[in-house]
Formats: structure tokens, sequence, C-alpha cells
DNA sequence: GCCTTTTCTTAATCTACATTATTTGTGGTA
DNA sequence: TACCACAAATAATGTAGATTAAGAAAAGGC
């Protein structure tokens, strides 16, 4: 079952045989994460990308004040991890928890390189997936640059509808940008005005 | 001498044959751009990416008050293209214009599609390419949310030296993401500190 | 089912940056 | 040589959102 939730996921987007099916998944590690429980800690070495069969997951920064910046969630079908250290070798900037117990398929970053080599299409599989994280980033980029922090939430709750409801408040003010109060200060606003 | 820069280009990421190499520049096509001259209008089909062999390009969107946010500065050397218009074929959200007169080589949508067919270690190039660019943009969310205007200009000048004397400050404003009023006073405290 | 911890709300005050307006400098061109 | 469009500087005033502080509500752990 949780084979099955991955393998749907790649023939959305790339073809494959039952073989090679069967080697991508043996590449792959279970993991469970209990809530709060770090895959990733700030000043680590990031070796992996993680699939979530269940639960969420987020990978955040905290600033010299202490207070944490999320740069993503990552709910059931996501996959999380810190691209720049994965790249690079370097110490992670990212800290990745999470955020209520849940299920992981980990691919080690060796596992990832022999896959390539062994079934080039999976090229295409993680060039797209990247390629729609930089779409999204991007236009996170300019959101930011642009809106106000009610149409940055407003936005957040139609793209996410499912993550408003889930998640606690202040880790949706995290991710926009807002301190909790003013996101509390927002939402009431909004309501308000329905 | 245009066929050299891009051809180096590619070969700090992937070996390629002579032929290889004939076969890629033949799916390329040059183009001069002049100053204010656009590659790419908000709402258009974007059905290109460009490399700039010299001068600068920035890509931009307007808000409703018509200001300009710029996403990205593309020099000598760079890719520039709507990612999000290419690979979804809907309408354009960014305009592409160029800063200074300008020369490109451009590749359509469906050369590049023909150039995976055909040479498809162009994935990984583009993969590499697409993941130093997803890196760097979700950097530049976490930079956003967690450096003062004042932080973000001086990590602008370390990561960017070369832009900052060639670029027109109101330009860089509208990357960091202030007035160009604020970005002058901020630039005469950083003058006066040194 | 109780206790502890975390999350949420409300409100007063404060500040980084925006807005508006005016002035000065500067390269292009007629 | 003067002009014009555009880039930059300076300063007064305005505001979105931060900070601080406190209490209320909800959720997790045992």
């Amino acid at each position: 079952m949780h084979r099955s939730l991955i393998v749907e996921h790649t023939q959305k987007i790339i073809q494959l045989s039952d073989v090679e099916q069967d080697y991508f998944y043996s590449l792959l590690q279970e993991k469970t994460l209990l809530r709060k429980e770090f895959l990733l800690r700030e000043g680590a070495l990031c070796e992996h990308s993680a699939f979530v069969l269940s639960g969420c997951l987020r990978a955040y920064s905290v600033d010299e004040n202490g207070v944490e910046h999320i740069l993503q969630f990552a709910p059931q079908n996501w996959w999380i991890t810190d691209m720049y250290s994965l790249l690079s070798a370097k110490p992670a900037l990212l800290n990745i928890d999470a955020l209520e117990d849940s299920k992981l398929l980990i691919l080690s970053k060796s596992n990832q390189e022999l896959l390539y080599e062994k079934v080039p299409k999976f090229e295409r599989y993680f060039r797209i997936l990247i390629q729609n994280s930089t779409v999204a980033s991007r236009q996170r980029v300019l959101d930011n640059l642009e809106l106000s922090a009610k149409e940055r939430f407003a936005k957040f709750c139609k793209t996410y509808p499912s993550l408003i409801n889930s998640l606690p408040q202040k880790q949706i003010a995290a991710y926009i940008g807002v301190t909790p109060e003013f996101m509390s200060k927002m939402k009431a606003a909004y309501l308000k005005g329905m």
C-alpha cells in the first residue's frame, strides 16, 4: 500500500515497467517520524530526500532572534529535502521535522545517483518535479514582493485549502511571513468580512 | 565565438561529442535585443528559453499599482524564460526585457523537446541548471522572510558584485523589494559606515 | 480526567519602510 | 548649447505589520 502511493506518483510523470518499479522501490527505505522529531538539523549534512506517505513535515530556518521561518510544508505525496545541502555536500541551512506523526520513504543521495544511472527515465521524473518546485518558489518570491500580508493569506487559503484546517495557525503565519499575533488579527478581520 | 560561449557552458556540466555540440547549436537561433525591447510580455505565450551571450535581461511582473518587481536578472551566460508559461502553455505572468543592448541564443520549446529525445544527456544538463535555480529561489524566499532590507541589500552586493556597478540602482531596489527612495537612503547609510 | 504545554486572542505601543513632493545630477540628441 | 527624459538624493509624513504583555482556550501527555 505504501508502495502503490509512490508508484502512482511516478506513473503520473513517467512510464515504468514492473521491473523498473521494483528496482526503484528497492532503493527506498521506510521510516517513521514522530511529531516534533527531526529528519534533518541545520548544520548536518543532508544525504537523503524523503517522500511523505502520511502525516506532514516542514522545512524551516531559525533566524538570529530564534524566530522560525517555514520554507515548505510536505503533506502526503510530497518530496522534501534540503536541496542545497544535498547537492553541494555542505552543512544544511534548513531544519526538517514532523508536524505530526508521519511515515516516509527515504531515498539516499547515492541511491538516487544509482537510479539515474540504471533508469535514466528518472532524470526526467525528478527534472519535472524540480521544474514545478522552481515555478512555485519563484512565484512565491514575487508574491512576497508584491502582495500584502492579507493577500498572501488569502492566496495560501486558495492554494492549500486542506492545510488551512490541518495545521496550527502559527505554522501558517511562519510560512506567509507574519507574526502569529498579526495572523490572528487578519483571520478575525477575514471572518468578519463574510 | 558565440558558439564557444554556450558550448563551454554545457561542458561544465555534461560531456558532449562534436556531433552532439553541432546538433545542439543547430537548434539555437541568434537574436539581438535592443535596450528596453521585450523578449516576452505578460499575457503572451512563452515558447522559448534564451541564453544571454552579451548584455543583460530581466524578468519582472507589474503589480496592480504599476510597480515593477524583478524576479531575475540575466547577465552573460545566464538562461532566462518564464518557466511557468513554458511548461503549462498558459499566458505568461512575467515580462522579460533588455536592460541594455543584448545578444541571445534562443531555444524553442519544441527544439528543447527534440533535444531531450535525441541527446538525453540534456535532461541532466537542464535538470542541474534548474536544481541550482531552485536552490537560489528557495534561499531568496527565506531571505525575504528573515532579513531586513539592509541585510538583503548587503547580501545582494556580496552575491552579485558585478551587477551592483552595472545596473541602475532602481532596478536593484525592484529586485530586493524596496522603493528607490529607501534604496538611496540605505546606500547613503551603508557608505557612511565605511 | 487532570495537568502541562502549546496555541490563540486582544490591545497598546512602536518602527521599518512606503508615500509624496521637491531638487539635483546626467547621458542622449537635435 | 540647450533641452529633455531619466536616475538619484533628501526630507516630511503616513501606515502595515512588529513588539510586548496578558489572559483564554485548546490540545497533548500520562
